[in-house]
DNA sequence: CCCAAGCCTTGACATAGATCAACCCATGAC
DNA sequence: GTCATGGGTTGATCTATGTCAAGGCTTGGG
C-alpha cells in the first residue's frame, strides 16, 4: 500500500475521513486507530476485476481512494447498463442492506478502503456527523442519478458523448487540476465498450461520434485514450445542457 | 383539509410521521404540535399545477399526503424528461439546498404536507431519527433512479411500457389492496404525454404500444385509463426484468 | 345545439442508431 | 518472428422509434 501511505502527508478533516477520502490522512490514522483497527482494510484490484457480483454478499462498505469503479446492472439476455461511475472519494454500499444490488467492476486498477458493515453501521448510530456525511453525498449522487436519467432518456448520441467528456474532464481537473491555457487534458478512464454502457449505445455509437467529434476539432485525441479538449466551452454546447447550469447551490 | 383530518384514526408510528405520512396521525398531532406548529402546513394543488418550478426557490420540504406528483427536467429546445413519481408518502426537497433542481408538478390532484426548510432541519439536527429515515428514503429513491436508468438506456418500447404498467400496478395495490382473484385493475394516473415523459418516448409511441399490449389481451382497457390487468406474471415477462427480482432485502 | 380544447389513436414516411462484418494496430506469449 | 487477443475504427444495411398529419371521442362553455 505504498502509494496510500506516501499521500499521509495531505491536509485533511478528520471528520470526513471515514467516508470521503481526499486522501488517507496521518492525523485521522493516528486519532481514530483504535476504533478503526478491526474495522478498516483496503484492497486493490486490477483493471476489468469485479470486486462484488450483483446479488453477492457484501459485507462492507467502501470509498475509492485510486482508480475508478463502475456499478452495472445486467438484464437476463445480457444487456448491461452502468448506473454508477466511481471516481476517487466516491462511496459504495448501502448501510441496511447486505447484498449488492449492482455489480461493481474495477473499471482502471483501483484501490479501495473498505469499512466492515455491522461495524461501521454501529458507528454510524454513535457518530451522527457520519449519517449526515452520507445522506449528503446519496443526495449528491441522486441529482447525479437523475441528470444521468435526462442523458439516457433524451440526448442524442453525440450530446451523450459531449456530455460525458465533459463529466470526466470537469471531474478529473478538480481532483488533478491539469489545465494549461484554455485546454484540458485527461486519459479517457474508460474502454469504448465502458463508454457505450454508460450512455444506453453500442460501442461503434461511440467510436462514430468520438470520430465526428474529432473531426470537428471539437477534441483531440493521442493514442486511443488521451483527450485534449481545445475549448471546453465550445464542447458543453455539444451537451444540450443549459449553459448556466451550475446556479443551485 | 377535511379528507386529511377523516384520517385521524389511522395507526401509525408517530415517530416516522415528520417524514413519511401513511396517514396523519393523532397521536402524533398532540405529540409534536407544539414544535411543529409554526412549521408544518398543508397545500393543495389541481392537476396540471405546477407545485413549483426549476430554479425557483423552494423554502419548504414536503411529503405528498395524496394524488401524484411528478419531477422533470427541460433543455433548453422543449425536450423533457421526468426524473422523479411522488405516490402518497414520498417526500421531496433537499435539506441544505434552497432552489429546487426540478419542476415539480401535480400530475393528478395533490395534497402535500409541507414543512419550512429551515425549522425542518434544525428538528432534524435535534432528531437523528429523521436524518435515518431521511437517508434510508433517499437510498431507495437512488435504487429506484438506477432502475431507471436501466429502463431508459436499455429497454425497448414495449418493455418500457409494461414495466411502467407493473410498477404503477404494484405500488397501487400495495397502497390499496385492489387486486380480485389474480386480476389487478387500477386507474392510471399518468397522461400518455407523462408517461411518454416517463419512459423517454413520445406520445405516439406511447399509444402504440398500449393498443399492441391491449391486442395481445395483456392488458384491457376500460375508457382511456383504468387498467386491468388480468394476468400480472405474463406482463411482468414483457418488462425483461428478472422474474426473481426482489431477492434483496 | 354547436364549438373548442384536451386527450388519444392511427397511418405514412423519415432517420438515428443498431447490427453485422471486415479490418487495423498494439501487446504479450511462445 | 508468428500468432492470438483485446481494443478500436469504418462501411453497408436494417429497423425501431420519431415525425408529421389526420381524425375520433369526451367534456364543458356559450
Amino acid at each position: 500500500m505504498t502509494r496510500i501511505t506516501s499521500k499521509f502527508q495531505t491536509t485533511h478533516d478528520c471528520a470526513d475521513c471515514p467516508i470521503r477520502h481526499r486522501a488517507v490522512c496521518a492525523r485521522c490514522e493516528a486519532d481514530e486507530l483504535a476504533q478503526l483497527e478491526q474495522i478498516k482494510y483496503y484492497r486493490s484490484f486490477e483493471a476489468g476485476q469485479n470486486v462484488v457480483w450483483a446479488g453477492d454478499q457484501m459485507d462492507f462498505v467502501a470509498s475509492v481512494v485510486t482508480g475508478i469503479a463502475t456499478l452495472s446492472q445486467t438484464m437476463e439476455d445480457g444487456r448491461r447498463q452502468m448506473v454508477g461511475l466511481l471516481l476517487p472519494s466516491d462511496f459504495v454500499g448501502r448501510p441496511g442492506r447486505n447484498n449488492s444490488a449492482y455489480d461493481v467492476v474495477a473499471a482502471t486498477d483501483l484501490v479501495m478502503c473498505c469499512f466492515r458493515k455491522n461495524p461501521f453501521e454501529n458507528m454510524m448510530l454513535r457518530t451522527p456527523h457520519i449519517g449526515q456525511r452520507l445522506l449528503e453525498m446519496t443526495l449528491d449522487e441522486l441529482d447525479a442519478a437523475r441528470e444521468w436519467m435526462l442523458l439516457l432518456g433524451r440526448k442524442t448520441a453525440r450530446e451523450k458523448i459531449a456530455s460525458l467528456l465533459c463529466i470526466i474532464a470537469r471531474r478529473d481537473a478538480s481532483l488533478q487540476l491539469r489545465q494549461s491555457d484554455g485546454e484540458l487534458r485527461f486519459d479517457l478512464p474508460l474502454t469504448r465498450e465502458a463508454m457505450s454502457e454508460y450512455l444506453g449505445l453500442t460501442l461503434e455509437t461511440v467510436s462514430r461520434q468520438m470520430s465526428s467529434l474529432r473531426k470537428e476539432g471539437l477534441i483531440i485525441t493521442e493514442g486511443k485514450r488521451h483527450i485534449i479538449i481545445p475549448d471546453f466551452d465550445s464542447l458543453l454546447e455539444e451537451t444540450g445542457d443549459d449553459s448556466d447550469g451550475g446556479f443551485l447551490v
